[in-house]
DNA sequence: GAGGCAGTAATTTTT
DNA sequence: TTACTGCCTC
């Protein structure tokens, strides 16, 4: 194999490296994934590695299946295993071998953030908080936080969180969680990354052995990486364990998940030995792309400098579009799209990523496709995996996996309704609980005269189902018929088929997931991607956005953070808004916040190859109770401020209030132009914040200067939603 | 216990 | 704009 053909001169170098210890920094689009698959072929080809005695780590399971299936192609005539996965399902694998040291059946249980919630709500009430108190947020937000970084109840010392109103019931709450995982044999997220950790630093014979089965270990978007997952990896090494890991410091989007964004210099500070290669040829984009990318970025103070170029040169101009509404936004995406089509021979949907900040954003994108017929698809926000149907479908599934997952139970115990309510589920969940059953376990050993509350229907109902769910599982345990088969049938069988039928908006779609979910099931096991059933079932819950992705025709909608990684000819970033993109709620974290939201959009920008188109509309924004503003991430790129660009979009200047609204700060607005005919000065107007005020004077027909009871003189928009003229029954003299 | 309506409140990112 | 609650009726 000629390496050299494949690589520049410094990827090469970054490839080829003899040293144990390997840090390559690197840009955008500067090939840091490539290497990473060339390096891992190498290793196997010259270096003589053992491909079983490799690790490679990557951020999705998407990204590791194709690093896998890359890397293969790399290797003619090799087969056999390559270790190509996320931290997540690494622990995932590791704790189901390891599943009796944390006393656990290797079957047990993952719970997604849904799952959580449930258990949080259930605990909850027990302290006399409604099911959808706020303390439900603040406490799956409080555990979050402190799990991430790999931290268990008695960690805590509460008075290093003076700030946490609820702390102390906070914690409670924590530790019944806790054993509720445990009674259900479960484990979240955090779990598997913190038990794994635990089990490498406690355990030495474990450790060992482990530290034992590798000689590599490569991990990809490194700049990450959290601490838990550091310290675990460091537990994997032994002396002559070999670490070589890629990353782009200018890349971290996840500190809000723990993320450490000195992570490369940490690890520079522990391995001091560390050879560091730098690649600052970017593949991907245009000049003009990239130098607004790199323009954009410069602005964060908390970094290390990075001068990226191409040879690629300048290309298409940057195309910026302002939008006086939501709808015409989309609209403005649509037309653009149509152009493409006619204007670029070769052109297709797939060609095509549209890229937003925060989820609910893709709602009137959706509408305007889906009257102009643009295929597209989804991800991010609710995964696949994430959909109510899905999820129902996994939750009976669990069941034949766990008895002991009151979660799923709860959550299918009346879907398809059944009659079983709040009342009936509450002396369920006690009578359990007291006898230390979970809830499936209870009914089936509930014998006929033993007393009980339950209501005798109530009861029949139950005992009726989960028997249907015991001969099920005995059925998948026999192992003699296929479990797509089998697992099929059991939905059927429960009624969940003719429930989803029933519903008539949605009914086709819901029975199209499940049946995708079936086949997925059936693909998983053909391929031998997993073994078992119960193994799947494990790992479904940590499938993510990307692993979705297929290969049709549509154009992608997505947020940034889904983005991580992808590239496409041409990208749109819509809702680039100040307060939406940067987010005005992440803004509470000062400057560091801020920075990281630019290190987002400077993600979004070089996703693009060939041309990036930049978007942002005036619409009313509810939250900010104001129109938006376009973003400062446009001036920070060496952009000018978008300009309207549809026909019907001539803005005006006018002079707006600004927050405090004393007529203050002038500010550049572009309003829609509206009739306002039906004000006269001396109407009396209802203000929704300042109250009862009289009109005294009326701006270019579209501005009231009001002056209020209670708090003076103010500009108001005449089409405010939040001012309402006063009509006094009546009058009309 | 289920379903429908009206009024109110508030929109981050995900393994 | 939407999504979610609380309240009402069957
Ligand atoms: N030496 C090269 N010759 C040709 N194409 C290359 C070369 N190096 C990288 N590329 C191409 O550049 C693009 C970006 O590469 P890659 O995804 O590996 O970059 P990255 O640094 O991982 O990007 P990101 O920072 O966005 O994750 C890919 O399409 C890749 O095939």
């Amino acid at each position: 194999m000629e390496w050299e053909k494949h690589l520049n001169k410094q990827q090469l170098k970054a490839v080829t490296t003899p040293s144990q210890y390997v840090r390559v920094i690197a840009g955008a689009g500067s090939g840091k994934t490539r290497v990473l698959t060339y390096r891992l072929a190498y290793l196997i080809k010259e270096f003589g590695a053992a491909p079983w005695r490799t690790l490679a780590i990557t951020f999705t399971n998407k990204a590791a299946k194709e690093m896998q299936e890359r890397t293969m192609s790399l290797l003619p005539g090799n087969e056999g295993n390559l270790n190509v996965m996320t931290f997540h399902s690494f622990c995932a694998r590791f704790l189901r071998e390891e599943a009796q040291l944390i006393g656990y059946p290797r079957n047990f249980t993952i719970y997604d953030e849904d799952d959580q919630q449930r258990l949080i709500k259930s605990i909850v009430t027990r302290y006399g908080y409604k099911k959808n108190d706020k303390i439900v947020g603040e406490a799956l937000r409080f555990i979050g936080m402190l799990k991430t970084d790999g931290l268990y109840p008695d960690d805590i010392d509460l008075r290093k969180y003076p700030y946490i109103p609820d702390r102390k019931t906070l914690l409670e709450i924590w530790k019944d969680y806790e054993t509720a995982l445990n009674n259900a044999f479960a484990l979240d997220f955090d779990d598997l990354l913190a038990k794994v950790r635990l089990i490498l630093i406690n355990n030495e014979e474990t450790r060992t052995k482990w530290q034992n089965r590798f000689d590599h270990i490569l991990i990809d978007e490194f700049q990450d990486t959290n601490d838990v997952q550091y310290d675990l990896v460091e537990n994997l090494l032994k002396s002559t364990t070999n670490l070589y890991v890629v990353g782009d410091p200018d890349q971290t989007i996840y500190t809000w998940r723990g993320a450490n964004q000195d992570i490369l210099t940490k690890m520079e500070r522990q391995f001091p030995s560390v050879e560091t290669i730098i690649l600052n040829r970017n593949y991907r984009s245009t000049q003009n792309i990239l130098s607004a990318a790199n323009k954009l970025i410069a602005h964060n103070k908390d970094r290390i400098k990075k001068d990226l170029y191409t040879e690629a040169g300048s290309g298409e101009k940057i195309v910026q579009n302002n939008a006086l509404t939501d709808r015409s936004e989309a609209e403005w995406v649509a037309q653009e799209l149509m152009a493409l089509k006619i204007s670029e021979p070769g052109f297709s949907y797939r060609d095509v990523a549209i890229l937003y900040r925060s989820a609910y954003l893709t709602a009137p994108i959706e509408r305007v496709f889906m009257t102009k017929r643009i295929p597209y698809v989804v991800y991010g926000g609710i995964r696949f995996y994430a959909r109510a149907e899905v999820k129902d479908v996994v939750a009976y599934w669990r069941m034949l996996v766990n008895r002991k997952d009151d979660v799923a139970f709860t959550r299918i115990i009346n879907t398809p309704k059944r009659g079983i309510g709040d009342k009936t589920l509450a002396t369920l969940v006690s009578e359990a609980r007291k006898q230390e059953y979970s809830l499936y376990e209870y009914i089936l050993y509930l014998e006929d005269d033993a007393p009980t509350d339950l209501r005798p229907n109530a009861k029949r109902i139950l005992k009726d189902l989960v028997l249907i769910m015991e001969s099920y599982r005995e059925r998948i345990e026999a192992g003699l018929e296929a479990p797509s088969e089998v697992a099929n049938e059991y939905i059927e069988k429960v009624g969940y088929y003719k429930y989803l039928k029933e519903d008539e908006e949605r009914g086709e779609e819901r029975l199209e997931n499940v049946a995708q979910l079936i086949q997925e099931l059936y693909a998983a096991l053909k391929e031998g991607q997993f073994t078992t059933f119960a193994e799947y079932i494990q790992n479904v819950t940590m499938y993510t956005s990307q692993d979705e992705m297929g290969n049709e025709d549509r154009v992608t909608l997505m947020t940034v953070h889904v983005a991580k990684g992808l590239e496409y000819p041409y990208v749109f970033i819509i809702g680039l808004n100040d307060g939406v993109f940067p987010n005005h709620r992440s803004l509470d974290g000062g400057l560091e916040a801020l920075e990281e939201e630019r290190r987002l959009a400077y993600v979004a920008f070089t996703r693009a190859q060939k041309r990036l188109y930049l978007s942002c509309s005036n619409e009313y924004s509810y939250v900010l109770s104001n129109r938006k503003q376009p973003s400062p991430f446009f001036k920070e790129a060496g952009l000018e401020f978008p300009r309207f660009s549809s026909r019907f979009e001539f803005g005006r200047r006018y002079e707006l209030p600004t927050k405090e609204s004393d007529g203050g700060e002038t500010r550049d607005f572009f309003a829609e132009p509206s009739e306002v005919a039906d004000w006269q000065i001396g109407d009396l107007a209802q203000h929704r914040v300042f109250g009862r005020g009289i009109v005294k004077k009326i701006i270019d027909n579209t501005i009231l200067e009001i002056k209020f009871d209670d708090y003076g003189i103010k500009k108001i928009m005449a089409n405010h939603h939040a001012v309402e003229k006063i009509v006094l029954e009546g009058d009309l003299s």
